[in-house]
Formats: C-alpha cells, structure tokens, sequence
DNA sequence: AATGAATGAGAGTTCATTCAT
DNA sequence: TATGAATGAACTCTCATTCAT
C-alpha cells in the first residue's frame, strides 16, 4: 500500500494522538485539525477512523521487519554476540517508535479490532521464529544451553523495554534526571538497558539452572 | 473511604469495562447497564465517570499493599528466599488482579488523569522502597552482590508479567493450550513466571557481571 | 398562610437565588444546598419547584400593601405631598425589596405561571386603584390637573425605579461611585429618585400642557 | 459578522424564544425544531447554547446604533424638537424590538454572561453619549436648563417605555382594547408613550425646579 | 479529487421529583 | 414528620460519518 503525502500526514498526526490520548480518546476532528486537513479527508481517504487506524498499524508494522537475516548467516559472528546485537536492534527499536509501540500495547490490552489483532500476532510470530532461529543456531554450536523457553525470553526482552518507555517519568525523577534534555536521557536509558537486558540474556541462554 | 453493595458493584463493573474496552471506550451506559442500575447513579455516587474511576484506582492501590513487612523481620529467612517470595507475590498480584493491571498499563499510556498518575506514582514508590529495603539487607548479609539497580529489576519483574498477561493468548496457541480451562492455564503459567523471575532475580542479584 | 422557620428559610433562600439566577437557571439542589435542608423538603413543603415560587411570590405580594390608607384619609396634609410620600414609600419599597422586583420583571418577561401573573395582576390593580384615589382627591380639591393617566403615571414611577435598579452598575461607574459602600450608596440613589420622581409627578400631576 | 439565511433564522427563533421563556427555560431542542434546523446546528453554527445568545445579541445590538447623528449635525432643527425626535426613535425601537429588549431586561437581572453583560454596557455608553450631546447643545443654544442628570433623565426614557412593554396586557385590561387588533394596540400606545415622554422631557430639560 | 455543510446517534451530566423508611 | 436514596427524563454538546457539489 503507497500513501500520498497527506495520507502519510493524516497517518502521522493519528500515530502521535492515538499514542497520547488512545484512540478512544482522539476524534477524526482532532487528528483533522492537527493535520490540517479536512475533516471528511479521513473517512475520503480510509473509509472511517478504525480503517486509519488499521492502515497506520500495518504501515508501522510493516516497518519493523527485523533485520535478523543477515545476522543469522553471518558465520563469523558468535550465537551470544549476534543475540546481543539483535537486543540492541530491539531497543533501538522500540525507543524510536515509542508512540507506535504505546499504542500496540493499549490495542493488546483492549483487544477489540480483529484487524489489528491479526498484524500483532503476526508482529509477534516473526519475532518468535526469528529469535526462534538464533536459539537453535546458538544451541547447535553449543553456546546456548537447552531447554530454552523463547516466549519467556521475548517477553522479557520486550516487557523490560515497554515497562522502562511506561515507568520513564518515574525513573527520571528516581534518578535525578528531570532536567537533561530528552535526546541524552534516551541516550542513557538505552545504554542501561542495554547492559542489562544483554546480561539476563546472557544468563537466560548460557547459565544452567 | 467506605462504600456500600452499589458502589463496589459500580466499581466492580466499570473495573471489567474499564480494562476490556478502555476508558473513553467505556460509556457510563455500558457500566450502569451491565451493573444493573440506573444511569444517574455513577453521577450520583461518584460525581462524574472521571471520578470513578479515581474511586476503582484508589481502592484497588490500596488493596495491593504488599505484606512485604512480615518477611523483612523474619531472621530466619535468607535474603534470596525473601526476594522469591516477593516475587511469587507480585505474580500472584498480577494474576488476580489483571483487569486493574491493564488498566493501569493503559493510564501510564495516556497520562491525562493526574489523579491516577499522582496513585500510580505511589504505588511505585512504595514497591521501590520495599525492595530497596529487601536488596540492602541480602548486601548486608553479603547475599547480594553491590550495583544493583533496583529500577531494572522492578522493571523486569513487571514488565515480564505484564508482558505475559498481554500475550497470553499467543502464548496459549504458541503451546497449544488454547483449550484447557483458564484456570488450569493461570496455574501454569504462574508457575512457569514463577521459575523464569526468580531466575532471573537469583542472577541480577547473586551473580557478578 | 402561616410559614415555619425552616419554610421561611427556604423562601429567602429561593428570592435570593431566583432573583440571582432566575428561576429556570435555579436548581432544588442550589436552593436546599443554600438553606441548609434535605432537598426532599422542597417538595414536601412546598409540593413542587413552581408552587414555592407562588409561595415566595405569594407571601411577598401581600408584604407589599401599601400603607396608602392612612394617607388618603389625613386631611390635613395637601394632595401633592400625599402624592410624594406615597413616591417616597414606592422607592423605599422596591429598594429594599429589590430581589423580589428583579423576579417580578422576570416573571412579567416570561410570562409563563398563571398563578404568578395573577399574584402581578392584583399587586397593579391595588396599587392603580390606591393611586386613583390620590388623583381624584387632588384634582377635586383642584390640586392636580384633569385627563391624568394614571397608567403611565404608575409606569414612569415604577420604570425609573427599576430602571435604576437594573443599571445601577453602569450608574456607579458613569459617577464614580464603584467604590462607596452598598448603603451609602443605596441613600444616595434613593435621595436622587426621590427628587426626580417628585418633579415628575409635579409636571404630570399640575402642568397643563 | 455575516450570517447565512439558516443562521439567521436560527437567531430569530432564539430570540423569539428567549424572550417568551428565558434564556434558561429555553432548550436548544426547543430552538432547533421551531426553526426547523437539525439539532446539531446550534453547536455546529455558533458553538453552543451560549455563544448563540452572544451572537444574537450582538447582531441586535449593532442594529439599535441610533440614528442620532444626521440630528446633530442639522442647525434648523429645535434642541427640543431634536430630543422629541429622538425619544420617538426610541420608542419605536423599542416597541419593534420588543423581543430584544425582554431579553436584555432579563440578562441584567440575571447577570451572569460576561459578554452580554459588555455588550449592554457599550450599548448604554452610546446611548449616554448621543443623548449627553444633544442636551449639551441645548444648554449651549439656552434651550435647556442647566443641571440635567442625563442617566436620570435615560432611565426614565426607558424605564417608561420597559415597564409599558411588560405591563401591555394589564394596560389593554384597564382601558378595554383586549380586542383590538395588536398593530392598532401598537400604534395607540405609541401615540400615548410619545406625548408622555415628551412632556416629561420637556419638564425635565426646560422647567426649573 | 476534494470538501463544506449537515446530521442522527450517543456522549456525560443534571434535573425535579418520588418513595420507603 | 422528615429524609437519604434513587430515578426517568431531559439537558447541552460532541461524535463519526455522509452527501451534494
């Protein structure tokens, strides 16, 4: 699906409003409005709000294809470090798209459109195989234990990002770092998270119970 | 504050409708209908649908005082068994009250009700320092390791369980439990975050980097 | 009609606000919030908003009897002064019971209860006939003037009146009086009525055309 | 500020309402289906219940601006004959209006639109001014006397003509034209205001007290 | 292709009143 | 006698969407 620029527009400006005030929460007139396009555009050009929102979700999901292929068949690099450098591809990932991700979470936990429904799962199908392959390739060169539970792993990986992107306010002010500007806290954010999610990686794929 | 059949009804109702459908999803209809009273009763007990939901929020927190006191001051349990209690707590917490949790995942989201921000804030300060206490005391007695962010870990403590309690029904199909009863799943899956936590935790709090 | 405390209560309670608010922009609640009453009273005491405003407006109407009597049968004092103390007595009237006149110019607007346009009707007829005498009397003691027009005689006095009432903002501010206490004030408003409503019932009442 | 036909026979029915049954007693229903306009229109045109009063009053408003000016500036004409003129232009105003002026009666009782209330305002300071004007060129030709008190002299004006408005049914009671039809009423009572203010204003401006 | 105008439906809230106690 | 609890009706306003142009 191509969009012209005001769709992409329209597209943007919904991601931020959805992200912000949930979908409930925004109305074609505010999306409009921001945008600065007629209100009858949205229904013109998606057929109704859920529509928007069904398209900006599968433009966004389509986004976050992981790049895992070249990883896996680089042999060159170890099972543990490819995991690592697919952890940071994940932050990376999330931290930039944090309104497209605020919304897949409050979507996950409504549970309403089936449309939207279906792109999640298929979101969490390419993950789970592609992580699924790194595992087997790491336990086949016997750097990663057996006995793997993949699903625990992922939501670890990404329950731990999404919870830091919900509880930010609050790390901020435990830390002190309310007044850094927001490109530097993002910067030490990840950095932390980094560290720390590489080593209950490390401890989930090589350290036996 | 008291409420009397009624309210904790009202309560009660708008808590599932709340958590299913969003807040801004919810209409004061829906909740007075499937509560089974008159419309103008939220208005007249509550003072307005926001306000509700201030009541569900602020009852629910203070349900969830975690009886983290009694294992403090218990000498004759080591430090890493206290923190697994803890975290079986927290699970069993999460489980029982998932409808609050996903509405609290959703309000973190949209951020507009300073009220539930200021409620969440509490309830975080208060699980922080009661962990903060829990660490300090197993680094005392030489259990902990030193440098331990105690952010991180509640953050991979919540945002694993939440995580899983989003994607319980990908996690049913994944391992082709969609049909056993609900409560055999919970049990099941209790008991497999159970493990995968306390891994964890036995990791970020015993061993060195 | 005999009133008790509490009944007398919620009547200078609802003058107040009716006057205020007016009456559709007055609630029950308002009004038994103000008093200091269950709201139910209203109704049992009164049997409905609508009935407590014949009440008040009742009760009020026949505080306004005119002392006229007594001055229509003093012989002594001459039918010009007669005249001018009875437009002494209608400013003092309308000044202190200016609640009560500011609902009456309402309800001759809105023009909706029978009751009250009834309660109206009888307040104009008592007060025309009671002015009719002064007139007669004069004029057959060839005091006033012949063709008087009582109506408008009566209109110009209660216009000017309660014009000046409804402007009394403007008034202080075009004078520079916004400062001056609310009595002080009052005095001189009433001071300036009086001798301007004496001079023009002087020309109406003595100057041939 | 330019109205569409829709728009404007929206303010009419407001205002025809709004005079019969008060601002409040009024429903945008009731307005909407008398004007035959979708429900919505109200908000959709004028952005709610209040701001249509805002609009019809300033659009009411902006037409009242007297004709004083082409008076002024004619040398032949009398300064009596000027201010004659002048209150007849104000009784016709105001008998035309009389919708417009029931509602301003009420809106400075009630008191409460800032807007109307600064609108009413601006529309006395021109009515002060024009007339203060002409009085001050009647003193300066020795038409007038000295010492006029111009808003004494307004409130009277207007005061007589008000009161007239909302006493015509009692007035048509006592003199027996409950059957004649209204224009006739119109004209009789219009003759009758004329030579009533008039020799009012005459005393006022030219007799010593 | 694009949009201003318009609308039925439904939102949250307040209303005056009733009723069991 | 007096009232807290409760309610159906009505309130104003906003909603997503449609339609003629």
């Amino acid at each position: 699906m191509i969009y012209n620029d005001k769709q992409l527009q329209i597209i943007g400006t919904a991601e931020r409003l959805f992200a912000n005030k949930g979908f409930d929460g925004t109305s074609v007139r505010d999306i409009a409005d921001e945008a600065g396009v007629n209100i009858a555009m949205i229904s013109y050009y998606f057929g109704s709000k859920e529509k928007l929102m069904e398209a900006l979700f599968s433009k966004r999901s389509s986004d976050i294809n992981l790049q895992v292929e070249t990883l896996l068949h680089n042999e060159e690099i170890a099972p543990l470090q490819k995991m690592e450098s697919l952890v940071d591809s994940y932050i990376d990932k999330v931290m930039q798209k944090q309104q497209f991700f605020k919304i897949m979470i409050c979507e996950q936990v409504i549970n309403k459109n089936p449309v939207i429904i279906s792109l999640i799962h298929d979101l969490k199908k390419k993950n789970t195989e592609a992580i699924n392959k790194l595992i087997k390739d790491g336990q086949q060169k016997g750097a990663f234990k057996k006995n793997i539970d993949v699903l625990l792993l992922i939501n670890t990986l990404i329950g731990s990002i999404t919870q830091m992107m919900l509880t930010s306010d609050y790390y901020k002010e435990y830390n002190g770092l309310q007044d850094i500007p927001e490109d530097q806290f993002f910067e030490q954010v990840k950095e932390k998270m980094s560290k720390h999610v590489k080593f209950l990686f490390k401890a989930l794929l090589t350290y036996e119970v």
